[in-house]
RNA sequence: GGGCCUGUAGCUCAAUGGUUAGAGCAGGGCGCUCAUAACGCCUUGGUUGGGGGUUCGAAUCCCUCCGGGCCUACCA
């Protein structure tokens, strides 16, 4: 097989707090299923993430836990990485938006851009808060709508008539953060990014990804052509914490103290990211992955993403990479996520309603979340978690048909032969059958897996630890072994065969429970090509062990004790 | 307001305009006894949200109405 190269990026998850399960399942958890899959295929990954830093929300956190922001970043991104780890998520760095790799990419791309005249100034009136000490995002202004009498409407927009507002339109604003009447509007400089000058590049870039999801090109088509088409976008702010406003390591002669706005930065770390990763002593060399005159032009780049995230990595990024004129790699392909929702509402972190990462892995092992978000992705849809739902996937899919499988198997051999496959007898047409069902099944998952459809290859995967099931009730080896006992032998030597083929196909899916798989059969994990061969990893006489049960069932008293706990204060 | 997505079995979801709309779960029946009372086989269940249209043929395309969701550029 040709040895493919895959860059893989997930959305980058914001510093501000633990993400919940949607999140999780938006950007993180697919990146990870398409890289365990790429490389237990044989092919050649390379998988980042990172934590976005910088920002108002960022600030005001750290303020809010009486921390310097760079203090409360490290901590937190020192969280998050744990946590991933505890999801078994395979990235090969996880990274820092504020790390001196990203400081130095983000100024150097401002310089490009504006040296190929991509960048303009714009001097503008924004709303200050004396009491705060810094300009606000529109959405830190409350007052009450001009339009409807809410009084508690945001400066963006009002969520009672949902109307779009401007903040000085609001009766009696004040500032979320302190509460503060004492506002203004003040005049302050910055940097915009020329994206409507780029409008028809990117459209035609657009244009001829035929194969992307239907809701990456829409979001992407609906930026490019509503109301006067792309617009250009600020890419600067007045904070105190972010990356300064620099041309390459130049100053920029009046906008001191101001810096990058995050959404110019973020994307640019995926390719520090990579950086990072080469400083951290991990790989050696970033520009074959991303230069494409330093070998990325044979490179593969898909990116995962919530939905919320599409104009960024359709538009902006792009025209960044695109307005420096120099040979970055560009994404190949964008697979878009829509919302998973809790229960009959939105997740929501305020209300402490839903499940975040942390929790979901003090309840549960991360196996269990990782089968049931993967193979209800929000792939069309939003999607819903409900416990009852939840329940009943983990313990029919993963106790039932796959862990009593490999438990059945096992305690069958140990009880008539010993921990040891067993020697003697031949496959016959029973066994030919299997293969055949499962060569085709196989192929069709590889098929899925390849196109990224998710809960595709979560069904098709499904299916092939049934055959497994429906294998043992056809050949009936307790039966045999009165008869028959070589013939049993055979039997369950093949069954026995099914659990590290089993392990190694569902290793992207429950990556956890894959390596007990292959623990207790003494073998590593191989991508099966000829399924009659990968049948005969383990010949007789090959020890194994019998593992504990793969996956303890959820009782409905644990249920319901979750489903009171994670409800959250509702209205 | 505008745009996009979505509505299919009790539940979660499939179905390049082409046989009789399919899976899993749940429900019913039978079988098996190796296994976590697990597994296997069979089976009930549908006016594809409503109405109209195009077509030899519509879940699929068009119009309209109803319901759900998302986005709408300063949260990230």
């Amino acid at each position: 097989m040709d040895m493919a190269r895959h860059l893989i990026t997930s959305a980058i998850p914001y510093i501000n707090g633990i993400k919940h399960l949607g999140n999780l399942v938006g950007s993180q958890l697919p990146a990870d299923l398409f890289a365990r899959y790429q490389r237990g295929r044989g092919h050649e990954v390379l998988f980042l993430c990172a934590t976005d830093e910088h920002g108002t929300p960022a600030e005001l956190a750290a303020a809010k836990a009486g921390k310097p922001v760079p203090e409360y970043c490290a901590e937190m991104h020192q969280v998050q990485a744990r946590i991933a780890e505890g999801f078994g998520l395979s990235f090969d760095h996880f990274g820092r938006s504020s790390s001196p790799e990203n400081h130095r990419l983000t100024q150097h791309f401002a310089a490009k851009l504006y040296e190929n005249g991509l960048i303009r100034e714009v001097s503008e009136t924004q709303m200050y808060s004396r009491a705060d000490g810094r300009f606000l995002p529109d959405r830190y202004i409350e007052g009450t709508c001009p339009n409807c009498g809410f009084e508690s409407a945001r400066g963006d927009q009002c969520d009672n008539c949902t109307k779009q507002l401007d903040p000085v339109d609001l009766i009696n604003p004040h500032s979320t953060i302190s509460g503060s009447t004492d506002l203004e509007m003040r005049e302050t400089k910055h940097l915009y990014l020329c994206q409507s000058q780029m409008k028809d590049e990117l459209e035609a870039w657009i244009d001829s990804k035929t194969d992307w999801p239907v809701l990456t090109t829409s979001i992407a088509k609906k930026w490019l052509n509503d109301g006067d088409g792309l617009q250009d976008r600020g890419i600067t702010r007045d904070l105190d914490w972010g990356i300064p406003v620099k041309r390459g390591d130049k100053d920029w002669p009046g906008m001191e103290g101001k810096v990058f706005y995050v959404w110019f930065d973020a994307p640019i770390e995926y390719i520090a990211c990579a950086q990072e990763w080469v400083n951290a002593g991990k790989g050696g060399d970033w520009a074959r992955w991303w230069r494409t005159d330093a070998g990325a032009g044979d490179v593969t780049y898909t990116q995962f993403m919530g939905k919320d995230n599409v104009p960024f990595h359709t538009l902006s990024f792009p025209a960044t990479i695109l307005g420096s004129g120099e040979p970055w790699k560009l994404v190949d392909y964008i697979k878009s996520f829509n919302y998973l929702n809790y229960d009959g509402g939105q997740f929501s972190t305020s209300r402490g309603r839903g499940v975040f990462m942390d929790q979901a892995l003090e309840i549960l092992p991360a196996d269990y979340w990782r089968w049931w978000l993967l193979s209800h992705a929000p792939e069309s849809s939003d999607a819903e978690f409900t416990w009852e739902n939840f329940q009943a996937s983990v313990n029919k899919d993963l106790a039932d048909v796959l862990g009593n499988f490999v438990s059945r198997v096992t305690k069958f051999c140990r009880s008539k032969f010993g921990e040891v496959v067993p020697e003697g007898g031949a496959w016959g047409a029973q066994e030919k059958s299997v293969i055949d069902e499962l060569t085709t099944r196989i192929r069709a998952y590889e098929g899925h897996m390849e196109a990224m459809e998710v809960r595709k290859s979560a069904g098709e995967l499904r299916a092939i630890w049934v055959a497994g099931n429906e294998y043992l009730q056809e050949a009936a080896p307790w039966a045999t072994f009165k008869e028959d006992p070589a013939r049993a032998a055979a039997q369950i030597r093949f069954a026995l065969n099914l659990i590290p083929l089993y392990a190694a196909l569902s290793a992207p899916f429950i990556p956890f429970t894959a390596r007990t798989m292959l623990e207790a059969m003494t073998l590593d994990a191989d991508w099966p090509g000829d399924i009659a061969q990968a049948l005969e990893r383990m010949p007789a006489g090959h020890g194994f062990a019998v593992p504990d049960n793969l996956f303890a069932k959820i009782a409905d008293d644990s249920r319901e004790d979750w489903q009171q706990r994670f409800a959250g204060t509702r209205d």
